[in-house]
DNA sequence: CGCCAGGTTGATTTCGCTCAAGCAATGTGG
DNA sequence: CCACATTGCTTGAGCGAAATCAACCTGGCG
């Protein structure tokens, strides 16, 4: 029954294996228990919207299985792909703390389970655990740093780069070793998404694939990619 | 007596006016004495480094007067401006948090001044008074929003409609309204930062300075600029 | 079955980068 | 004071990369 439990994520906060490596793990047991009491979880199928751009922090988010994207809208309704978030990721904790609206959209990429802590529960855990707060501290400033080091890839890095890096990155999440030493990564989002994250448009993108093909490094088919020498990967980053 | 130590920001925290607009304005009487006692002035030359990226944090900075340029360096050494400080802003909040190393350089941008306050004397505060945590966690918030919508701009837009969004910033800041209702802006930077700033080369953004003045939008003469109409600047960025 | 979103491919044009030369302002050592 | 290097900026020519516009394919899905 324990194990069951313990085997089963998102089913309580206690057991849950994920905590170990998010922000609650600060937390004492007695506030674990509190956490357990409030939270919510549900499933999402893919797709499915978790919060909107422009609505109130009612709460934050835990992932506890699937993904999910992170997007943002420009003046023009460009949409741009910020982020991908993974078991474990807290979702919607910038809104949260600082009382403000939704500045950007949230969505399952696939079928997911996620909890929901409310606004107070929070609010009321950070009182007594000052160490959450600068959890939440540590984790915003990994997230600027990411930023920053993508502003300088944008500026001076190629389209092709930009997406080599991307795919090196996405290889780290999705990647699985076959057996002759090549990677193969079941990609998570669409190409238009890709697309978006290294600011071009969906068919230079297409290009871009086609010659990665040509030139033998990867296959894909799909959203299923080959890497046949991960090492060339890496090589390629070295030049432009 | 009292007025000219009013006049004089940089001089003592309690009479500094900047202090209203900044994180430092939740703490008490008493701990802003603390502030004071521990607080080091100094002034910095045009172009004097204030700390560089690698070195371990010491504390934090906070500008009094003049403007201090924010800079990245990629794998490649290339150089990119991130942001421009002003008075009152704090500086290097980032690495100090978290006992880490700087991630990016930080340099004065015209003769200036500003304060140091010591990593413990920071820590110190932190802990009588949690609100300054908050601040703190507020500010780094707005950078990531700059950083995200900076990222969207970089997707999507091109490097005049970019270069035409970083005027505008520029005039909010530096600009000064000429009697005929056009603006006059005195760049704190060069032409270099700030083809950097919308990821492109200094002759490319040397050549959108030259369409823009062949449009009329606007005269550029060493680091002057007239902008005729600004309303026709607010325009431009409506299209593209 | 037709529709549609997501993806590929082609033709054409625009944009921005590279390489290169030249220029003005500033600094420097003799 | 001059010859000289240095730095920041501009301008030109050529080229390559990427955007645009468009047609077409493909696999769901009502």
């Amino acid at each position: 029954m324990v194990e069951q439990r313990q085997a089963m994520p998102g089913a309580n906060c206690l057991e849950c294996q994920l905590r170990q490596r998010n922000e609650w793990h600060v937390l004492t047991e007695k506030e674990i228990k509190l956490l357990a009491q409030a939270r919510k979880s549900r499933r999402y199928r893919a797709g499915e919207a978790i919060f909107t751009a422009g609505e109130p922090s009612y709460g934050i988010y835990c992932m506890v299985s699937g993904a999910a994207a992170m997007r943002q809208v420009d003046a023009e309704g460009n949409t741009v792909l910020i982020q991908i978030s993974y078991p474990g990721d807290t979702l919607g904790y910038r809104g949260l703390l600082l009382g403000e609206r939704r500045r950007f959209s949230a969505e399952a990429l696939g079928p997911s389970r996620i909890c929901f802590i409310d606004q107070q529960v929070v609010k009321m855990l950070m009182e007594r655990n000052p160490a959450l707060g600068l959890q939440f501290l540590r984790r915003i400033n990994n997230d600027l740093d990411d930023a920053h080091n993508k502003l300088v890839q944008n500026a001076t890095l190629s389209n092709r780069s930009k997406f080599v890096h991307l795919l090196l990155n996405l290889m780290n999440r999705h990647g699985h070793p076959a057996p002759d030493g090549s990677q193969v990564i079941n990609l998570p989002i669409s190409r238009r998404d890709m697309a978006s994250m290294i600011g071009a448009r969906h068919e230079t993108l297409s290009r871009i694939i086609g010659r990665l093909e040509e030139d033998g490094v990867a296959r894909f088919s799909g959203r299923t990619v080959c890497v046949n020498r991960p090492h060339s990967l890496m090589e390629e980053i070295r030049f432009s």
